[in-house]
DNA sequence: CTCTTTATGCTCTTATTGAGCATAATAGGG
DNA sequence: CCCTATTATGCTCAATAAGAGCATAAAGAG
């Protein structure tokens, strides 16, 4: 049995004016770490508590991303020996307003935000970088197609990760382990930080389909169409606005507060509140929503 | 940072005569679990090794499940101190023939093989214990009600865990903190062990609906009826034939060997392979299957 | 040859989803 | 006050997918 190091790592996940948000550390190129504490009863338990203390935050829902193990210490190689363990967790909440320390998710990866018009020529240009890498070998080319929706395939938003390896092995990121000439644009995180990003954003885009874990990000009251741009917003892209409603509506998740929300223009929006919240049974109810798994 | 100690845990999962069945240790009591190595690159690919090693099973799909952690040594309690991680990750494999220490998967859940008639008897003498629990809380009874599909709700198969750990809280399996009089059914094992054999059940499940991993069970032709028992084992419950037929070819998973398999009666079905084994792309396609997740 | 058994093919009904038109309620400008 | 722009909401219709059952095919047993 070895001796390990161990430690938490957090992504923190918020959504303003219709973007996904990071808490980040060192200008961004870090998360919030801390080291494990089993004290209480889980690691979960523990995990919300160092993150409500450290960052005043108050967490909904937590789910553990993933386990890494890193050789850390003599550069690696193929040493037996010590290492360090790194939990990630995913957790969600609500911001009130700006904050240090908050960057958007999609800086980091500019291609899964596919909402505006920017997108086709973005995945022109790493088209054209994934089949030079791919050149005539088939099971590549192929992979390449259906992970990033090239050749007419439909593209896959759940498959974050497997984009961000792809990318990863073909050299097409600067933490690459031998990074091509030209490399995808966004932000970049030393170590293996940027994954645990991709993990997570994979995790909250399968889990939004199925459980009611958007109006975690959500305030109190809010209106069909916010409770639309926030799930457009990790979502990456557009849908249907009168199917969103009747699937939502079809429900019952939310009901009427009776008020209604008066902007610049148009027809007042009416105000709802998400019901499961009040029986605290929302790790239960599903929440089925419109996004097609792919196009 | 503290120094933990640390181990893998492996649920290697296997199909035999339309039986999920599990790898255990000292009589069924236990999981395999060795120390954990990190001179390989990746923890994944270490625990491959080792299980291959130490099992001669070659591992087809291998997925993270959960990292736990343990207040090890001095009984627990408020200490702050030493501790063991456990992470745990689930395999599946083929199995030729019997072999030592695989044991049925519903002996350690009964009320998750909903196939044959029994079921019902044991709902019930569950549903009572359960009502008891919950007395006159709504939530609690709501809770009940939702996941074990009583008072008209449907039947939801990916809430293994849910399941378990509502059992666990209401005192009725025997590793509950205060057990009740009546206990639920089933083999127990010491420890978190069987939680983590209900959080590979619900990960398999949920996985088996919209990834090809039911071919990694499989031996390497087969005819449709054997796939969907296969399915039925792990799903837990029986599927429509003719539609089962009809959503597999439609999706071009697999192909026909041209051969048919001759049985004692009836008309000889013919014999497929999977396809994407071919290409080794299977981690990408793929495959939705006709088990609605609730009736 | 007939009956039993299992495999396979096909149809019919019933959701569910995708897409668009139509109407309602507000503000602002003449 | 009327007209228009703008956003919210309601509703319909077509396309797809899912659930359930009948019908036919191909084998062995008697």
């Amino acid at each position: 049995m070895n001796e390990i190091r161990s430690e938490l790592v957090a992504v923190l996940i918020a959504v303003q004016d219709e973007m996904p948000l990071v808490l980040t550390l060192d200008h961004g190129r870090n998360l919030p770490s801390g080291p494990l504490e089993t004290a209480h009863r889980s690691l979960q338990r523990g995990m919300r508590l160092w993150v409500e203390q450290q960052t005043q935050c108050h967490l909904g829902h937590i789910e553990q991303l993933y386990t890494f193990a890193e050789a850390t210490g003599e550069e690696a190689g193929g040493q037996d020996q010590p290492r360090l363990i790194r939990i990630s967790y995913m957790g969600l909440t609500r911001l009130e307003d700006a904050q240090e320390g908050w960057r958007g998710l999609y800086e980091y990866f500019p291609w899964e935000n596919r909402r505006e018009k920017g997108a086709e020529q973005l995945d022109a240009e790493i088209g054209r970088a994934l089949s030079q890498w791919a050149g005539r070998d088939a099971a590549r080319l192929w992979r390449c197609a259906e992970t990033f929706g090239l050749d007419g395939q439909p593209w896959n938003d759940e498959l974050v990760l497997h984009r961000y390896e792809l990318l990863w092995e073909a050299g097409l990121l600067p933490e690459s382990r031998h990074p091509a000439s030209w490399l995808a644009p966004g932000r970049s995180m030393p170590s293996d930080r940027r994954r645990i990003l991709a993990t997570a954003l994979a995790r909250l885009r399968a889990k939004i389909r199925y459980r009611p874990v958007v109006f975690e990000l959500m305030p109190e009251t809010f209106t069909l169409w916010q409770l639309q741009r926030t799930v457009e917003a990790i979502a990456g892209r557009p849908m249907h606005k009168q199917n969103f409603r009747r699937l939502i509506l079809a429900q019952d998740l939310v009901e009427e507060t009776g008020e209604a929300e008066m902007q610049a223009q148009g027809r007042p929006a009416r105000l709802y509140r998400f019901k499961g919240a009040v029986i605290g049974t929302r790790h239960l109810m599903g929440s089925k929503l419109p996004i097609a798994r792919s196009i």
